[in-house]
DNA sequence: CGGCCCATGTAAATAGTTACATGATTAA
DNA sequence: TTAATCATGTAACTATTTACATGGGCCG
């Protein structure tokens, strides 16, 4: 299970509780990652019944209680069994990547679409990618010029990295639909063209 | 439902039985995409009792019998609708793409490491993305003297792209551990705002 | 006052994995 | 003769999503 993996990286941070493990201060990995209320609560309460983490319930006059949860030496030990081991990590097969893409995976069906109606996707996800490479290179910026930490800079830097890559490939396959698209193939040999 | 339509997908081409789609010779996404006997066999006769498919027994002396799926008319309409339509296409959020990747995922607590169990973890990613780059220069290399459908190999294009910049990241991220690490000993406070 | 944010949860449904079960053919 | 491949499936479990339920505080 690697949502409990990444609730005890957050908790390795220090203790946080549940709304904030979702949209609070901390690190708002699970938040962004979008894990929901219905899968967030049941799981740390069962973590807690594993002895993984343990909460302190924080009585508050202004505002809901807090449930603070942290982090437990058995926890600990987990989370860096977890983060030393190699699982996971293994080479992706050939079209992993694909089927976690909603896109890409329509891609692979765009010839029974209209020309038109493939170019017009292609243009619109051109538009996302480009607003997404934005956002990264905002974000990337401003971690820079905030002094923080080279890790997650590296990773803000690959995310951006990535999209930017997408972006090219995109541009690219708008230029195959207009060529007359790559659907019907074969007979016109141009495969020097790609490299 | 995702891997409904993936099924669809693959019964716009033609019918199939189920261990074909997993295995045999026509699009192998469902068998490279992983899917797995316990979810393949009860989603084909959901779908069937859906009315998006529709089965007949191939009856075999040499062998076991084949339930050949094809796709009807509903499912078709419900395939092309779903291609068509923009469900899944929205932007991805921040870090997205991380959490569905495993060695991402770690590294963003590779400070809970030692430096040279970092420089491990990343060079064994090095060797694993090299090998997976060439599997995918091969696959493209060999749909172009073949003339594949452009449209696939722009897929495999992509994937091999996309590889090519995991590497190139990697050994921006190696060099910058070998450079005394990017494990900050100072302000650790402003990690939260962005990330 | 109405709606959004904070903060906790539960219930029900769907999706996906792992393990098991069967039985025939084919290749080493 | 043993193992792998072909081909179907079920059972039990785990993971995830969606929808609902609660209630106080804050803002316009």
């Amino acid at each position: 299970m690697s949502t409990k993996h990444i609730i005890l990286g957050a908790l390795m941070n220090g203790p946080a509780h549940g709304y904030s493990l979702k949209s609070g201060s901390a690190i708002k990995v699970l938040g962004e990652f979008g894990i929901n209320d219905g899968q967030l609560y049941p799981l740390l309460k069962k973590m807690t019944d594993d002895g993984l983490i343990a909460k302190e319930i924080e009585y508050r006059e202004s505002g809901p209680n807090r449930h603070n949860y942290h982090i437990t030496d058995a926890g600990r030990k987990e989370f860096i069994s977890w983060l030393t081991g190699a699982e996971g990590e293994e080479r992706a097969f050939r079209y992993e990547m694909i089927r976690k893409d909603e896109f890409l995976n329509k891609c692979m069906y765009l010839r029974f679409l209209e020309n038109a109606g493939s170019v017009e996707k292609i243009r619109k996800q051109i538009a996302e990618t480009e607003a997404t490479i934005d956002d990264f290179r905002k974000a990337y910026d401003n971690m820079n010029s905030r002094g923080f930490d080279r890790l997650h800079i590296m990773i803000v830097r690959y995310c951006m990295m990535n999209q930017e890559t997408r972006l090219l490939w995109l541009k690219e396959m708008e230029t195959e639909f207009l060529n007359n698209g790559p659907v019907e193939k074969k007979k016109k040999k141009k495969l020097n063209r790609m490299i």
